[in-house]
DNA sequence: CCTGAAACTCCGTGATT
DNA sequence: AATCACGGAGTTTCAGG
């Protein structure tokens, strides 16, 4: 997938705004409404966008605590299900298969630290092969960015 | 902060697809595309709104190896020079301050896993005041959603 | 908090260079 | 791969219930 310093200029803008419009991007790069509109559907064509999301900011709904959990599983233990669990846990936000001393890793996003302990203790110690965890709590989150284009 | 059902339901479909337009959200929910309008407005304002943003597929760029790194600092490091560095090196999507063993603890986005090892070696061991750090290689994402609305 | 209507802007496509 | 032109669609604002 190669693009040119314009597909980088549209890519650029609708990181920054998702719903900036076709024709302002197109005033700014300088061509056409619809030859923006011809790259875009290339650019999603191409799988490049993962499409358009709106940002919550978990904190305005209560959520302040942002925690990073590895956890041990048993030798035993069968993978897909595990995972099914933790999507059932609506705080973990992300999951990951990890190598390291961890086999699974995931982000949880909680009220507080109270709340934390809750979901860990009722939710995450509760599913059956999970052993013990190890947790890495939060208290600033300095920099959220994606891949740079 | 309150939102009912009718902000939920305009939240969900700008989540899954921030360039829906608000008339198609107004046909969906029963009412008119001014209302909708005027809710997202106020949701805007209200700061539970943290932007669009188009979404990048990190593998269709060659990023195919996610990493989670904590460091270990010098006591007497400076932290927010080391922050400074962390911004400067794009492999590094996010930071965060936290508890437990580690004292900073980031994610990392490179090609593959020689690419995380160079980035590793020339760029975040060259920082002053990192001591040493801990990699959990992500082999597999299996879950990576928002806050739950 | 909603509606309908008006004015404005944008989108998506087809024909063309 | 860009342009223009155009009809359909979406956005934004406002007066009014």
């Amino acid at each position: 997938m190669k693009i040119d310093g314009i597909d980088k200029k549209i890519i650029r803008s609708l990181i920054k705004d998702a719903r900036t419009p076709i024709l302002s991007i197109a005033r700014d790069v300088g061509i056409s409404g619809a030859a923006i509109h011809q790259r875009l559907r290339k650019l999603e064509k191409s799988e490049l966008i993962d499409g358009y999301q709106m940002m919550i900011n978990p904190k305005t709904l209560g959520y302040n605590t942002i925690a990073f959990v590895g956890l041990f599983l048993e030798n035993t233990a069968v993978l897909s299900s595990i995972i099914k669990r933790l999507k059932e846990v609506s705080e973990v936000v992300e999951c990951h298969y990890t190598t390291g001393n961890f086999t699974i890793f995931i982000k949880v996003l909680c009220k507080n630290n109270e709340d934390l302990m809750r979901v860990l203790e009722t939710k995450i110690k509760e599913i059956k092969g999970v052993v013990r965890f190890d947790t890495f709590t939060s208290l600033n989150k300095q920099i959220d960015r994606q891949v740079h284009v």
